[in-house]
DNA sequence: AAATCAAACTAACAAACGTTAGTTTTGTAT
DNA sequence: ATACAAAACTAACGTTTGTTAGTTTGATTT
C-alpha cells in the first residue's frame, strides 16, 4: 500500500524548489534531479510544469476558502471570527509553508483560466474578511480605522509568516498563536 | 540637459516588468520592447540583465540602511523610533513601489557577491530594529511579547505595502501613515 | 513462462534565452 | 561640410528551456 503517490512526491519536491528560487527559475531538470530521475521521466506522472504549479496553488486556495466558509457559519462575534482566521492561517502555514510561497508569488504563471479562478477565490476571501472587520467596527468591537488598513495589516503578516516561521527556532505553535493574536489584535503598547 | 539617463530609464522600465512577473520570467526582449528598441541595443547602456537587478535592489537597500542610521542617531524613545521606521517604509513605498518587489522576491538571483552584501545589510537592519523593540520592552514602553513576533508583524506589513498601496484608491499618504501607525502600534480593539 | 504495467531511460526537437560582433543611423560640435 | 560620439540596428552564437517519442527495466499477476 502506497501512502503517497509518485505524483504527489513530485509536487512536494517541486514546491520546495519553487520556494527557494521561484517558479520561473526552477527547471524541469532541477525538479528531476531533486527526485533522482531524468526530466523526461516526470512526464509519466504529470502533464507539464504548469500543472504542478496549478495543483499546488489551487489546492491551497481551496483550503483557505473552506476554512473561511466554516468560520462564517459560526455564531461568534466578529473579533472572535478574526481570531479564528488568524489561527487558520497559522495552522496552514505550519503544514504547508512551501506551497504558500508559490501561492503568494507565482500565481500569475498559471494558465489564464486558472489565474481567473484563483483571483476570484482570493477576492471572495478578502471580501469576506473585510465584511467581518466592518461588522466589528459597526458593533463597536473594533477601533474605527480604515477597514482596508486593518485587513491588509493582518493579511500581510499572515501571508508572509511562511518566510520566518521556520528559521526562528521552531517556535511552539500554541505559543506563536498566543503572541500573534496579542500583537495583531491588541497592538504592542 | 537630460534629467534621466537612458540607463536609468531602462532600469525603471525593467523594475515595472519585474514587479508584474518576477525577474526570471522577464526577458531582455521584454524589456527592450517596453523601451521601444531591440534587445541588443540595451547592451549599449547596461552590462547585462543581472546588473539591472543588482542596481535596483542594492540602491534601495542602501536607502533603508541610511534611513535606519538616521533614526538610530535620534534621542527619541524606542516607541517613537518605531514610528519613524514605519514612516520611513511608507515614504519609500510610495516612491519606489516597483523596486520593492524585486528586493522582496528576487534578491537571490543577484550575483553571489551581491547576495552576500544584501543579506548582510538586511540582517543588520533587522538586528537594529530588534534592538529598538527590546529596549521598548525593557523600558516598559512596549508589551512583553516575543520580540521576534513584534518585529515580523510590523516588517511583514511594511514590506508588502507595495502590493496594495496602489490599487486602493491612492489613499492620501498622511492618512495612510496615521491609520497604519494606529493599527500596528495600538492594535485594532 | 508469459503477459502486464508502472516508471524509469536515451535521444532529440523546436523555441526561447542572454549575449556578442559588426554596422548603420542620428544628433551635435567643430 | 566634416568629424565624432551616442544609440540604435541586423545577424548570429551557443545554451538552456519544456516537451515528445520510442525503448528498456523490473516487479507483479496470470
Amino acid at each position: 500500500m502506497q501512502t503517497t503517490s509518485r505524483k504527489a512526491e513530485i509536487i512536494a519536491k517541486a514546491s520546495q524548489l519553487f520556494k527557494e528560487k521561484g517558479y520561473s527559475a526552477v527547471t524541469m531538470r532541477d525538479i528531476a534531479q531533486a527526485m533522482g530521475i531524468k526530466a523526461a521521466s516526470l512526464y509519466n506522472h504529470i502533464e507539464g510544469k504548469q500543472e504542478i504549479l496549478s495543483i499546488l496553488i489551487l489546492d491551497l486556495a481551496k483550503e483557505f476558502t473552506s476554512g473561511m466558509d466554516a468560520i462564517l457559519k459560526m455564531k461568534n462575534a466578529p473579533l472572535q471570527k478574526i481570531e479564528k482566521l488568524i489561527e487558520l492561517h497559522i495552522d496552514i502555514t505550519v503544514n504547508q509553508s512551501e506551497a504558500l510561497a508559490a501561492l503568494n508569488n507565482d500565481w500569475m504563471h498559471m494558465s489564464e483560466k486558472d489565474v481567473v479562478d484563483f483571483v476570484a477565490m482570493r477576492e471572495a476571501y478578502e471580501e469576506n474578511f473585510r465584511t467581518i472587520i466592518k461588522e466589528g467596527i459597526s458593533q463597536g468591537q473594533l477601533q474605527p480605522r480604515h477597514p482596508e488598513v486593518i485587513l491588509f495589516s493582518i493579511l500581510s503578516t499572515l501571508r508572509t509568516l511562511y518566510l520566518w516561521y521556520q528559521k526562528r527556532g521552531k517556535l511552539d505553535v500554541n505559543l506563536l498563536k498566543r503572541d500573534m493574536l496579542a500583537v495583531l489584535i491588541r497592538g504592542i503598547v
